[in-house]
RNA sequence: UGGGAGGUCGUCUAACGGUAGGACGGCGGACUCUGGAUCCGCUGGUGGAGGUUCGAGUCCUCCCCUCCCAGCCA
């Protein structure tokens, strides 16, 4: 059974540490005047969510505890890059502290030497969005609503859940034993081919509380703790150590992060600190038990998971095979050196995750069969959320192939891009129904090219899918030819709003399709280079080209290129 | 490792999205010929894989490489 969860705030969230929450403070220092490091703006990425509680929490993950059970249906494609080097790799001898780059030839990471195996579990917390569907995003209350009437049905459940399932935070998770699925792609030919499909099992899903966001500083090993983002609802999700190499778990991290935007519940930003994960990294020789893991922190982009992996991994090995023994510890990712490295040696041995009391409020979750009635919009029912959640990335990728005919590669581009919506409102039009190949290649090519153009993210896209449908609709019936149309698609990107007859009209952009008109100018073109038609005759193919080209400079780049390729052929060819 | 900029014959340099040209080098030949001169011919290239397009060096995606800045390492 797919369980959908929710969860709803009672109390309003506390700053931590009893001071304002702008200045980063510093933990474990002296005791005296601490340096004043690194400014509060820096620290600030996260501000505008300080009061929030959580939201909802629509992944499907997993399970109440207790009898609940827990079935995700995810495959994940993300990129990596499994060589087929191994044997290559295999046979170079392990060495190297800085293991980071472990062969010439691939000058990338790989299968690990000899007869290792990795081991590698996930610890991801991504905040969840202050504009999730219960809460408003005010810093320091909620929206009346929810608040007012969750808190009172709080209150009248003390201890004896009659009702639903009342969680406090701190023991038990919101959900166990879940499991993620995900494609693993082939990266390093830059084709979008899954490689493999692995699964992970989810240990457990639970809610905290953001203690702030902590930062090393790497230039004098202090710790600093970003209280900017006390009180932000957190949602941590382990995972098992299914994952055995650095590329399974970015791909795995890659595939959450989508399916986190998809559900509106996280942004997903690593560099931002919105998502942030730490691994647990082991290796062992083949078919012995697990080796001592270590903690890696600290990583924030999909990228530096599998860097820090491969990494660490090597650095293990490269401790093993020195008789040595690998430390139970906390590293943390140095992304400038590309290395872990053991808190220990830069003597920060306090524990940065200063971690107060969470503070989250009890949490219940309902069904239909439990949803109190009268108070069927104030309680989280699981049931309903499970309705209404949005579709899964991976659900989206393969629709579109079904639904729409369109190639993989192009899905998953679409999906990766966030470019779902505006695709499907392309071609999705009542009376109409654009053709959906056609649409893949207007929007991840010809739009995402202007958009290049102009330094634009997509969020700033001027041209709505309304507007480029309509130049797709007269491209489609011929009106003009789809060169023509990226014309008008780069004017309307530089504000022109006039009406596209309007446009065409001042351009003598109308396509020249006739063939009888096309056939004329065609000869026309062929009296006037014979030199490339002798060319084409002895073989030269290519030289239609040039000649197109000098048809369309005579028409104003109107004709019709379909049928003037057509025409020149048959008259190269007839004589 | 990050940020920025780049990647077309061996080298330099062109190509509205329309036959990848030119120059230098190299090779061959010619000039009644030993010349470090001149002329002619030949050679040879879009870093890789996919995609879009009637057509891609040029547009899209990913990868690779080089340079600069910073960093890391010493």
């Amino acid at each position: 059974m797919n369980s959908c969860l929710l969860f709803s705030p009672q109390n309003p969230p506390q700053r931590l540490g009893g001071e304002g929450g702008n200045s980063p403070q510093r933990l474990g220092g002296e005791g005296g005047n601490p340096p004043q490091r690194l400014g509060g703006e820096e620290l600030s990425l996260g501000t505008g969510t300080g009061g929030t509680l959580p939201g909802d929490w629509e992944g499907r993950v997993g399970t109440l505890p207790g009898d609940w059970e827990g079935r995700v249906g995810l495959e994940i494609h993300a990129q990596c890059k499994h060589e087929l080097m191994s044997s290559v790799l295999y046979s170079e001898p392990p060495r190297r502290l800085g293991g980071e780059d472990p062969s010439p030839e691939t000058g990338r990471g790989g299968p690990l030497p000899g007869d290792w195996e990795g081991r590698v579990g996930l610890e991801i917390h991504a905040q969840i969005s202050s504009n999730s569907k219960l809460f408003s995003g005010s810093q320091v209350q909620f929206s009346a609503p929810p608040n007012s009437l969750v808190s009172p049905l709080d209150a009248s459940l003390p201890g004896t859940l009659p009702a639903g399932y009342q969680i406090t935070q701190q023991r038990l998770p919101l959900a166990v034993n879940g499991h993620l699925t995900f494609d693993v792609y082939d990266e390093s030919r830059s084709q979008r081919q899954v490689l493999k499909s692995c699964q992970v099992r989810i240990k457990q899903l639970q809610l905290e509380q953001d203690s702030g966001k902590s930062l090393h500083d790497q230039e004098n090993g202090e710790v600093l703790v970003d209280l900017n983002r006390a009180g932000v609802a957190l949602m941590e999700i382990v995972t098992e150590p299914d994952m055995v190499d650095g590329a399974e778990a970015a791909a795995m991290v890659k595939e959450l992060q989508l399916i986190l935007q998809s559900l509106r519940t996280c942004d997903g930003n690593m560099s931002e600190g919105s998502m942030r994960v730490d691994a647990n990294i082991s290796v062992s020789r083949s078919g012995e038990e697990l080796g001592t893991r270590a903690e890696v922190k600290n990583i924030n982009s999909a990228k530096f998971v599998q860097k820090a992996i491969e990494y660490e991994m090597q650095r293990q090995i490269q401790v093993l095979e020195g008789a040595g023994e690998v430390e139970e510890e906390t590293r943390y990712f140095d992304w400038k050196a590309g290395k872990t490295i053991s808190l220990r040696d830069k003597e920060q041995r306090h524990d940065y995750r200063y971690m107060p009391e969470p503070n989250l409020p009890p949490l219940i979750l309902y069904t239909d069969a439990t949803s109190p009635r009268g108070m069927e919009d104030a309680v989280v029912n699981i049931d309903r959320i499970r309705e209404q959640m949005r579709e899964l990335p991976d659900a989206t990728r393969r629709r579109l192939v079904e639904e729409y005919g369109i190639q993989f590669q192009h899905s998953v581009a679409l999906v990766g891009e966030g470019l779902v919506e505006y695709f499907e409102s392309l071609v999705d039009v009542k009376g109409k129904g654009r053709d959906p190949r056609s649409a893949t290649s207007w929007v991840l090519t010809d739009l995402l090219e202007e958009l290049h153009k102009r330094s634009l993210t997509f969020q700033e896209c001027p041209v709505t899918a309304s507007k480029l449908g309509e130049i797709m609709d007269i491209v489609a019936v011929g009106t003009i030819s789809k060169s023509t149309g990226k014309k008008i698609l780069g004017l309307q990107f530089d504000g022109d709003n006039r009406s596209l007859s309007q446009v065409i009209d001042e351009h003598q952009w109308a396509q020249i399709r006739d063939e009888e008109t096309l056939g004329r100018i065609c000869e026309d073109i062929l009296e006037k280079h014979p030199e490339l038609v002798d060319a084409y005759r002895k073989g030269n193919k290519k030289v239609v080209n040039r000649l197109m080209g000098e048809v369309q400079k005579a028409t104003n780049k109107c004709a019709d290129p379909t049928v003037t390729s057509r025409l020149l052929k048959k008259k190269l060819e007839g004589h």
